[in-house]
DNA sequence: CCTTGACATGTTATATCATAACATATCTAA
DNA sequence: TTAGATATGTTATGATATAACATGTCAAGG
C-alpha cells in the first residue's frame, strides 16, 4: 500500500503546516484579502494535526494565543478560510480541518477514522464524476458537495 | 427527463405515505419490534413531505399530535428510525428524512433543493463504488458514508 | 496630513441542535 | 404475577452556531 495520504502516513509534518501557511499568504496576496493574525493562527491551528476541530476548540487555543474567546472570533476565521478554500467543513464531525491542496479548485472528499480521529482528503474526481452523474439522470444541477467516509484507516485497521 | 424522483416530480403522494408506513409495520415485525405510537407518528411526520425536517420541527409536530414534547421524544423516536432504516439523517442541514427504499440496504446519495428544500434520495451503487475505490487507494476501510449535493432541482433550475 | 469608508475584531446576547440522567409506565415471558 | 426488558415522560444541561452592535485598524483620496 503506497501513496497514503499524509495523514494515514508518518511524515514530517513540518512541511504541511509551513506549506499550508505559505500557501495561503502567496493565493491571499494574489485576491488582495489579507491573512490577519487571527486567520493566521487559526489555520496554524487547523494545520498542527491532520484532524477535524471543532469551533470550540479552535477557539480554546485561540484565546490561549492571546486573541478573543467569544465564540464569532472562532466562527469568522473558520468562515473566511472555508470561502478562501484554506479550510473544509467536516458535516459528519461538525468541525473543521486544514485543506491539504489549497488553490487546486476541489470538492473535497473525507475519510474519517472512527479510531484515532485522523481526516484525510482523499482524490475526489473519480467520485465527483459518479455524483454528478446520478444527480444529472434526476435533473439535478450540483453546486456543492459533501461527501464524507467513516471507517477505519490503514493504521487502526488492524487494531479493530 | 423521465424517471425523476419523486421529490422532483409530481406524484400522488399519499402512496408514499402508505407504502412507507405499511412496510416499516412489515419490516418490523420480522425484527420483533414494535412501531409504536410515536414512531409511527414520527415516521408519518416524515413521511409528509420530500424534504428534511429538524428534530425541534418534528418534536413540535408530535406535541401538537399529544405526545411529550421534551427533546429526547422527538430525537428518540428519529434515532430508532434512522437505526432501522427507515428514516435518514441529512448532515448537511442537520436534519431528518423518511427513506424512500426501507429494507433494501443501502447508503444513501441526497440531492437537496437550495430553493425548494426538496430532499431526494438517488441511487448510489455507482457513487459508492466509486467512493469505495478511492478509500482503498488509501488503505482506508469504509463503514458509513455521507454523500449529499446541494444545487438546483429540476424545478427550481429555470427559477435560479 | 486627515478624513472617510471598507474591513476586521471584540463583545453581548440568543438561537439552534443534541444528550445525560432519572422517574414512570407498559409490555413480555417465565 | 412478578421480574426483566423496553418504552416514554421530564428535568436539566451540553454543544454548536449566529444576530446585532460597538470599537478598532488600515489604505486611499482629498
Ligand atoms: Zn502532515
Ligand atoms: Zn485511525
Ligand atoms: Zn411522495
Ligand atoms: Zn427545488
Amino acid at each position: 500500500m503506497d501513496h497514503l495520504p499524509k495523514a494515514f502516513d508518518a511524515h514530517d509534518h513540518s512541511h504541511c503546516a509551513g506549506n499550508g501557511i505559505a500557501q495561503a499568504e502567496e493565493i491571499l496576496a494574489k485576491r488582495n484579502l489579507r491573512l490577519t493574525p487571527v486567520r493566521r493562527q487559526t489555520l496554524e491551528i487547523l494545520l498542527a494535526e491532520h484532524r477535524a476541530l471543532g469551533a470550540y476548540d479552535v477557539l480554546q487555543r485561540l484565546a490561549k494565543a492571546g486573541f478573543g474567546n467569544q465564540p464569532p472570533v472562532a466562527y469568522r476565521a473558520l468562515e473566511f478560510l472555508v470561502e478562501q478554500g484554506f479550510a473544509h467543513k467536516v458535516r459528519r464531525l461538525n468541525a473543521f480541518t486544514a485543506c491539504m491542496h489549497p488553490g487546486q479548485d476541489h470538492a473535497p472528499v473525507f475519510l474519517i477514522c472512527r479510531l484515532c480521529d485522523a481526516v484525510a482528503e482523499t482524490p475526489a474526481a473519480q467520485v465527483r464524476a459518479a455524483l454528478d452523474a446520478a444527480a444529472l439522470a434526476a435533473g439535478f444541477t450540483v453546486e456543492r458537495s459533501s461527501i464524507e467516509a467513516l471507517g477505519l484507516c490503514p493504521n487502526c485497521t488492524g487494531a479493530a
